[in-house]
DNA sequence: GTCAACTATTTGTCTTGGACAATATGAATA
DNA sequence: TATTCATATTGTCCAAGACAAATAGTTGAC
């Protein structure tokens, strides 16, 4: 597999992954004829694990020195978050997604929805199950197949809930995209989800929406706020690039606001954007708009 | 503006500009004190431009050599489309399009669906209006956030109406998917839509599945055929060579469906590929699967 | 023991200029 | 009018060096 395949598959960029090699040994490719990289598989799902650890907070230098089996030891590590309330239903999940029961699954989901609530239904059973899919993922106990499969249920389900509720009215007016290079929709849905049921006026725009868009959008559709999505394949110092140049074409006077769990491991605050990193944080944006304009 | 926010806005990678820049002498950005380029917003729009231009067939040798007028003397040639008959209503959408008027576009949508039906909205109406847009955005007439948005509401109303036909038992099964870097998944929601009505079975996969993960998918799933969507955007050669990758690894009986714009370019037809450029040959293929199995 | 400030290390991105193969163009031929 | 072949174009990759932003580790004051 060719350096831009890696890039792609694993979200770090040719730069890095050179430098790495220059620098800890790791990985060291074979070489075509031609004398470019070639990336086994093995060396790739051990980028796509390293990638993972490190999204959780290890550094590069340390993990690029272990070898397999500490590896996979850090990985277990986390991979019993503490059972909390209702555990046994998220494995519950997990195993029918494993399973590819789609029916099964889109049931659940329905009920669990109905029983729950919007809000409770996102933040408590959505947001740790596609944790759990995505760790699940990490240590290939799934594929893209059954993630994509997931993927589309939960966006049907939130398509047809979204449907069925009445005319939007509310305020604060909300953008939703992502930026150009971060394809996940799902965050966008769950928020625009959210954001209904709070009698805000959610605009989903879809993703890869280019800045200078994102400031005509804001323009047009006269929104308060801007809301972008960020997952965790996302470049960190691209996310925060694109949030200050955003910040700087945006009117003072609308907000930005950047979720996902690819703003967590933005450290400094940016001027001017509010940081997301859970949907709880969503509220307190809400609720801060609200006092401060007075609505 | 740095030459990683440039990648992001123009989908100009940071190779390319840097070769630009010593090939052409265009563009040649500023210098910051660590030696960085910068580039000023007035270039910026300017490489939008030769982008757009470079997707509709021009190439970056001639583009840059040219000045500003020169360009925009280029951008207008395609400006004027003949509007052939019929085309008023066409052009009634386009408009509602550009305005951003959300409510109306979408009132229409329902009203036209319900007069016509599904199958002669999708042919008659939304495929050309696709096609509409297309042009009128490489003719700079609109920007992708009108494009996002017309995109959405399309995907909404798609959604709505499939959710609430009855569940799907017919047949054939059809797995609908898009190869990795094709991302655009309306042809894909077209295309279930036309399948429920026809009382064929559809399993939605989303875009960008690799072709091992098809591969297993349409085994769990137990699927008769494979449908593939691909866009104007998409390399042709990119789309034959997947599509006999993909052929040598599905089992010979599963049947293989390739379609939208972007396989119209393809001269010779592949061995076992049913090519449907047009969304009438969907029906050939599905009545041919029909007799032949005798179902 | 806790917090702040300072220094050292780590780490990702950017730089240059050269190389090459895949693609498109254009000319010559069947 | 098609095919084939030579030529030109063009994007991606490589190497090794440099630098600043972020992080870790250390010291000192309270």
């Amino acid at each position: 597999m060719p350096i831009a395949s890696v890039e792609r598959e694993t979200g770090l960029s040719k730069d890095t992954l050179r430098v790495w090699e220059r620098r800890y040994g790791f990985p060291t490719p074979e070489r075509d004829a031609k004398g470019e990289r070639l990336y086994t598989p093995v060396q790739v799902r051990r980028l796509v694990q390293i990638k993972r650890l490190m999204d959780r907070g290890h550094r590069p230098g340390k993990l690029l020195a272990l070898d397999e089996p500490s590896l996979r030891a850090l990985d277990d590590t986390h991979a019993t978050p503490l059972s909390a309330p209702g555990e046994a239903q998220l494995d519950n999940w997990l195993q029918l997604v494993k399973s590819h029961d789609s029916e099964a699954l889109q049931r659940q989901f329905y009920r669990e929805l109905a029983k729950r609530g919007m809000p409770r239904f996102v933040q408590d059973t959505i947001a740790p199950l596609i944790a759990r899919i995505g760790e699940a993922w990490s240590r290939n106990e799934l594929g893209i197949f059954e993630e994509h499969l997931f993927s589309q249920h939960l966006k049907k389900l939130f398509r047809t809930t979204l449907a069925n509720l009445p005319p939007q009215v509310g305020s604060p007016r909300v953008l939703l995209t992502t930026l150009s290079g971060e394809e996940h929709t799902l965050g966008l849905l769950m928020v625009e989800a959210l954001l209904v049921v709070e009698d805000a006026y959610p605009v989903l725009l879809g993703p890869q929406t280019p800045i200078g868009e994102i400031v005509r959008a804001a323009n047009v559709k006269q929104v308060d706020a801007v809301c972008l999505s960020f997952s965790v394949a996302y470049p960190t110092t691209l996310a925060a690039q694109g949030l200050r140049d955003l910040r700087q074409m945006l009117p003072g006077d609308t907000e930005i606001w950047a979720g996902g769990y690819g703003i967590k491991s933005i450290r400094k605050p940016i001027e001017g954007v509010c940081l997301v990193p859970e949907f709880q944080d969503l509220y307190d944006c809400l609720a801060r708009w609200r006092v401060e304009t007075g609505s």
